[in-house]
DNA sequence: GGTCATATTCTCAAAAATTGAGAATATGGA
DNA sequence: TCCATATTCTCAATTTTTGAGAATATGACC
């Protein structure tokens, strides 16, 4: 293995399972000696990827929280987005998490939520976490406005094939409903947001109780959350315009 | 430049007033070849350690995101403490901040934070940001508590001298009161909290508006900070001792 | 302060990866 | 379709990495 990759393979071995390692530990997941697996600890320790814990374990540094900063800072949907989310959840009127996700890489990862202070329920996603590609209202709302030949590129001519129909509506409606794809009981709308000048595919989304969700409780929220989304990618284009000018 | 330090030199670029880059202005600042810098950003492209934005350019990838979260996820002083911050806040009784920082790698950093709905005040900390190791009753609070021999590694014997008699009194009173030593007109109130096993040093700290801190109330808040600061630390060794048992 | 066990760094020649310059290709608009 | 620019590729020379084990540091315990 080399460069890059030999150093990434330690860093993916930390886990929510398994958050520190021993270096002999290291060596041996990923077969390699163990005066290999010290000189690359030693490098990524200088860098800040890995700290020292106790008794010769180790654990993941504080380069990636400051980078995470420097992210959330820099983020162009973040900034356009953030302040929004608290609003539509308070606006919502009945216990609801929002959910700020977006086409990242080749993942779509939520990368800022809010949950209403009275939600019972837990939300299972949370900044920083990947969601399915092909599954839940949040996703779709965003492959639904994918380029077709990007779109393929993702998740296979096959996957598109089956999914174009559904994307097709979606994108004609400029929203999703998704009802307990994710989660069991819980329904998900999502609307996407899309800035070009950015290279940015998102997609905004309320989680509420399904049960909550019927007649002119639905009619509503969509109008909040397409409203909100509008604005979000509102607020995209104009500051990039901005920056362009700058 | 050999190994990680050639990908890191590149990812430290980016920075909040220049969150993207093309592939030419890194071979330029960076003093390489064009094809060099391809070839760099292709693997941290294939990494997610970077993500392509439009038009040519690079930004920080979803990655970082992801490793933040199991860092959230997995840190036992974020486990232990995060909680803490609201209730603290909201004990306050006046507009307030709390933070937790803890010294990680070779700098103490801010790795959450609560604001008071009230506080008119912006607090220039937040999680990720690095804080100065020598200024500040956080990072004050947090050196009092370090072995001489690490002491010394980390800020140099000459400031170690500086800063004895100082640290001493911190160390016997088990608590750190700041004016206006990070932002003018603020007060902040720090208590160390420490995690051998978990080879963790940290500090929990309560900043307010420095005209809001008189007598009695200087008094009450002094033993909140320190009673959720022993909060923590309690759960901290704890949760250690569980965790050696499972 | 000394002794042990274990963690970490070091050594060196062989093997493998990186480098730089420029040619060759891909890509995305007009 | 063509153009400009972005990106990958090629190849020999140079530099880094590798692995095994020896050498050294560290820290707990007596």
């Amino acid at each position: 293995m080399a460069g890059l990759a030999r150093y990434m393979a330690v860093l993916r071995l930390f886990s929510e399972g398994m958050p520190t390692w021993t270096v002999a530990e290291m060596a041996d997941a990923l077969q390699v000696p163990q005066s290999t697996a010290y000189r690359t600890v030693r490098d990524l320790l200088g860098e800040g990827l890995v700290e020292m814990s106790s008794e010769a374990r180790y654990r993941l540094g504080p380069a990636f929280v400051e980078f995470d900063r420097l992210t959330r800072l820099t983020d162009p949907l973040m900034q356009a987005g953030a302040h929004v989310l608290r609003a539509i959840v308070q606006d919502a009127g009945v216990p609801a998490v929002a959910l700020l996700c977006r086409l990242y890489g080749r993942e779509v990862m939520c990368i800022a939520d809010h949950v209403s202070p009275d939600a019972s329920f837990s939300p299972s996603y949370e900044r920083g976490k990947p969601m399915p590609l092909t599954q839940g209202a949040t996703s779709k709302a965003i492959l639904a406005r994918l380029p077709a030949k990007r779109l393929s590129k993702l998740i296979g001519a096959d996957a598109v094939e089956t999914l174009r129909p559904e994307l097709a509506v979606i994108r004609r409606a400029g929203f999703c409903l998704g009802r307990g794809e994710i989660d069991e009981g819980l329904a998900g709308m999502a609307v996407p947001i899309v800035c070009e000048a950015e290279g940015l595919v998102a997609s905004l989304s309320l989680v509420v109780e399904s049960h909550r969700l019927s007649g002119a409780r639905e009619e509503r929220l969509r109008h909040v959350v397409m409203n909100a989304a509008h604005e979000i990618e509102a607020t995209l284009n104009q500051d990039h315009v901005g920056a362009l000018r700058a």
